[in-house]
DNA sequence: CCGTCGTTGAACTT
DNA sequence: AAGTTCAACGACGG
C-alpha cells in the first residue's frame, strides 16, 4: 500500500482519449454543465466495482465512463478497480471449494492484467458488506464516481439499490451499464409488458424488435493511477449509523467472521486471499479461472469453424471424458470473457463457414446462438419473477408435493438451515445417496462424483441427475438439487440454475413429465463402454461393458471376476427405476390436474398437500396398483434393463 | 376453440 | 440411421 501511495504522487495525467479507442456504437457523450468551476469539477475519483466482469476487454460500463469523460470532464484523477468479498452473498450461497478456487484465480489474473497496463495498479480487494465498504471508501478516497456493470439478479438489485441511495445522499455519481447478457433483462421485460419470457421463441420475438446486440467494446490502452489508498482497519472502529443501524457492529462484535479485516493482511493490504489463508483445503478441479485462460479457450473454440457452425447441444455426448462442449460456461459466469465477443466471434466464424460452402450448419435453439439465448431467457425470467429460486410464492412454478421441500415458519419466513424431515426418512436417505454418488446407478453416481470433483458436468448429465432426483424417480424437491448445484458448480448462475431445475422437474418451462431419462439405456446411447463410470466409480472399472451401467444385474461369478460385489463394494440400487418412474408420473399427473402455482393461496396456506393427497388417493391408488402390476409383469417376462440391452446387442 | 409447436425420451419400425 | 408412435402438457396464434 505504501508503495502505490508514494508513486501516486507523481501521477502522469493521462488524457482520456488515449485510454480507449473510439467506439462508434457506444452512447453519445453528455454535455458539460459545470463550466463555472471547471478545474475542481474536472478532477474525478473513480471506483470501478468488478462483480460479474472479471476481464478488461468488452466492458460496456468502463467504456461508458470513458466516453462520457471525453467531453464532460477530461481527466480522471484517481482510479481504483475493486473487488469486494460480500459476506451476505457468501452466506446465502454455499460456495464450494472449486468455485472459490476459480474465483480467486480469476481475480488474481485480473489484478495482473491491470498491472500490465499500469505498474501502480492492481485489483483492490476488500472484504465486507458492500454498502459499508462504499460508505467508508467514498469518504476516505473522496470518490466522485462509482462504475459497475448492471446486474438484474434479485439479490444484486437490492444490494445495488442501497448503494445507489447512499451515493445520491453523498453526491456521488453512479455509472451503470448492462453488459452481462446479450440484452438487458429489464429492457426485455419492459418490452414484454412486465412479464417474464417463458419460451425461447417469446424471447426471440421481443428482442428481434430491439436494436441489435452490441459489438464487443475495445479494451483500454492504459489505466490511470490509484490515489492514496490508506484505509484504517475496521475492527474497533465505529463507522457511525445509517438508518439507525450501527454500521460496523457485526465486525466489532465478531458476529461477522467471514473475513477478519477490511483490507486483508497488514503486510499485503488489498491482496487476493489464497485458499490457504481462507482456511480451505486445495481445490480438486482441473478447470482453472482467469481472463487469460478464458480467452485461450474462446480462441480455441473459434479456431474450429466446423465445431462452431455445427454445434448441437442435444446431440453432444455427456458420457465422454473430454468435454464434448466448449467448457466456456465458467468463464461466462465470472465474466472472464465478454458475452459479445463470444456471440460475434461465433457469428463471424459461421458466416465464413457458410460462404465457403460448409455443410450441416445447425440452427436455433440447439446451436451455439440458441444456447446463449437460453441463458438470456432465464435471466429475463429471473429478473421478472419474485421468489424465482424457490417454490413458495413463485408464480411460474407448478406446485408439486415433492418430498424435502423448503420449510417455512408461521410468518412465511424460510427456516434455515432446513431441518431434516424425520417423517420422510426414505427421501432423506435417497437425497444423501444422490449427493454422495451412492445410488447404485453407476451413471448417476459417476455424474455426481464428477460434479463434486471437477465442479462441472455436461449439460445433459445435469439433466439426467436432475430428472432422477425430482420427477424421474426420487420425487424430491428441485430446491434441494438446486442447492447442491449452487455449492458445487463452478459455472453456477443465479438465473440458469433455478430455471433449469424447474425445467427438468417439469415445474416450469417444460411439461412433458412422462419423458424420463433412462438410467441405463440413456448413457448407452453415446457410450456403451462407460468410460466416465470407470473413471469416477473406479470400484466398477473391471466390469464388462454389458454390465457397466447395471452391475447389480451381473451374475455373482462376474461380480467376483470384476473384483466388486454389489451390495458390498458398491451399493445395490436404492430404488426400482421403472416402478418409481410410474409412480412419479402418476403423481405429476395429479399436480398438473390441480394446476396450482407456487403463489396460489392454498400453497401459501399450506393446504395444498392435503388436496393433492386426496387426488393421489383417489387416482393414485389405482395408479399405484397398476404400477405394481406392471412391475410383476416385467418380472414375469424378464424384461429388465439388461435383457433390453442384450436384445439390442444381438442386433 | 382448435391446431401447431416445443432444445435435448423411449421403444419400436423401416 | 432415420422415422413413427406412445401419451398427452402448455404456450401461442389464429
Amino acid at each position: 500500500m505504501k508503495k502505490s501511495n508514494s508513486k501516486s504522487t507523481k501521477k502522469p495525467e493521462i488524457p482520456l482519449t488515449s485510454l480507449i479507442k473510439p467506439d462508434l456504437t457506444s452512447p453519445k457523450s453528455l454535455k458539460s454543465n459545470s463550466i463555472g468551476k471547471e478545474k475542481e469539477e474536472n478532477k474525478i475519483n473513480v471506483i470501478y466495482w468488478h462483480r460479474t466482469d472479471l476481464r478488461l476487454k468488452d466492458l460496456p460500463a468502463l467504456n461508458k465512463l470513458l466516453n462520457k469523460n471525453e467531453n464532460e470532464i477530461k481527466k480522471i484523477n484517481n482510479f481504483w478497480p475493486i473487488w469486494c468479498f460480500d459476506p451476505n452473498y457468501l452466506y446465502k450461497h454455499r460456495v464450494g471449494l472449486n468455485r472459490w478456487n476459480f474465483l480467486l484465480e480469476s481475480i488474481n489474473n485480473l489484478s495482473l492484467e491491470y498491472k500490465k497496463l499500469n505498474k501502480n495498479q492492481k485489483l483492490w480487494v476488500l472484504r465486507g458488506k458492500p454498502f459499508l465498504i462504499f460508505k467508508k471508501l467514498i469518504k476516505d478516497w473522496k470518490i466522485t464516481h462509482i462504475v459497475w456493470e448492471k446486474d438484474s439478479n434479485a439479490y444484486s438489485k437490492i444490494r445495488d439499490e442501497k448503494i445507489i441511495t447512499l451515493a445520491k445522499e453523498l453526491g456521488v455519481e453512479i455509472i451503470t451499464t448492462p453488459g452481462r447478457h446479450l440484452y438487458d433483462p429489464d429492457e426485455v421485460i419492459k418490452a414484454n409488458k412486465g412479464k417474464p419470457t417463458m419460451t425461447l421463441h417469446q424471447w426471440q420475438s421481443i428482442t428481434s424488435k430491439m436494436k441489435d446486440i452490441d459489438k464487443p467494446f475495445p479494451a483500454p490502452e492504459s489505466i490511470p493511477d490509484p490515489g492514496p489508498s490508506d484505509l484504517k482497519d475496521h475492527h474497533e472502529e465505529n463507522w457511525g449509523e445509517y438508518e439507525g443501524i450501527d454500521l460496523n457492529a457485526d465486525v466489532r462484535t465478531g458476529k461477522d467472521t467471514c473475513f477478519d479485516s477490511l483490507t486483508g493482511p497488514s503486510d499485503d493490504p488489498f491482496s487476493v486471499p489464497t485458499m490457504e489463508q481462507l482456511g480451505f483445503p486445495p481445490a480438486t478441479t482441473t478447470i482453472h479461472g482467469g481472463t487469460i485462460e478464458g480467452y485461450r479457450r474462446l480462441k480455441l473454440f473459434l479456431s474450429d469453424p466446423e465445431k462452431v457452425s455445427t454445434f448441437s447441444k442435444p446431440h453432444s455426448a455427456p458420457t465422454s471424458l473430454e468435454p464434448s462442449t466448449t467448457l466456456l460456461s465458467p468463464y461466462i459466469k465470472f465474466g472472464c470473457i465478454g458475452i459479445r465477443e463470444l456471440w460475434w466471434g461465433c457469428k463471424e466464424v459461421v458466416e465464413k463457414w457458410r460462404k465457403n460452402g460448409g455443410k450441416g450448419e445447425t440452427k436455433e435453439p440447439e446451436n451455439m446462438f440458441g444456447q446463449l439465448q437460453f441463458r438470456d431467457m432465464y435471466a429475463c425470467a429471473e429478473a421478472a419473477i419474485p421468489n424465482f429460486e424457490r417454490i413458495r410464492g413463485n408464480s411460474i412454478c407448478k406446485y408439486i408435493d415433492w418430498s424435502l421441500q423448503n420449510q417455512y415458519d408461521k410468518n412465511g419466513n424460510e427456516i434455515l438451515p432446513r431441518p431434516k424431515d424425520e417423517k420422510d426418512e426414505q427421501a432423506e436417505k435417497r437425497f444423501e445417496a444422490w449427493k454422495k454418488g451412492e445410488t447404485g446407478f453407476p451413471w448417476i453416481d459417476a455424474c455426481m462424483r464428477q460434479l463434486k470433483y471437477e465442479g462441472w458436468i455436461h449439460h445433459l448429465a445435469r439433466h439426467s441427475v436432475a430428472c432422477f432426483l425430482t420427477r424421474g424417480q426420487c420425487y424430491i424437491s428441485w430446491e434441494r438439487g438446486m442447492e447442491v448445484f449452487d455449492e458445487w458448480l463452478i459455472d453456477w448462475d443465479p438465473a440458469s440454475n433455478p430455471g433449469n431445475w424447474m425445467w427438468l422437474s417439469a415445474s416450469a418451462f417444460y411439461s412433458q413429465y412422462f419423458r424420463v431419462y433412462g438410467l441405463v439405456s440413456w448413457p448407452q446411447k453415446t457410450d456403451k463402454t462407460g468410460e466416465l463410470v470407470r473413471k469416477y466409480c473406479p470400484e466398477l472399472k473391471d466390469f464388462p461393458d454389458k454390465y457397466i451401467y447395471c452391475p447389480h444385474l451381473a451374475p455373482l461369478t462376474i461380480q467376483e471376476k470384476s473384483n466388486c460385489i454389489i451390495g458390498k463394494n458398491y451399493p445395490f440400487p436404492i430404488l426400482n427405476e421403472q416402478l418409481e418412474k410410474e409412480l412419479c408420473i402418476s403423481k405429476l399427473k395429479d399436480s398438473y390436474k390441480l394446476n396450482f402455482n407456487g403463489n396460489h393461496l392454498e400453497v401459501l396456506n399450506g393446504n395444498v398437500n392435503k388436496k393433492l393427497k386426496e387426488l393421489h388417493e383417489n387416482n393414485g391408488n389405482t395408479h399405484f396398483k397398476k404400477s405394481e402390476e406392471n412391475e410383476k409383469k416385467r418380472k414375469a417376462k424378464g424384461e429388465g434393463a439388461l435383457d433390453k440391452f442384450i436384445k439390442r446387442e444381438k442386433k
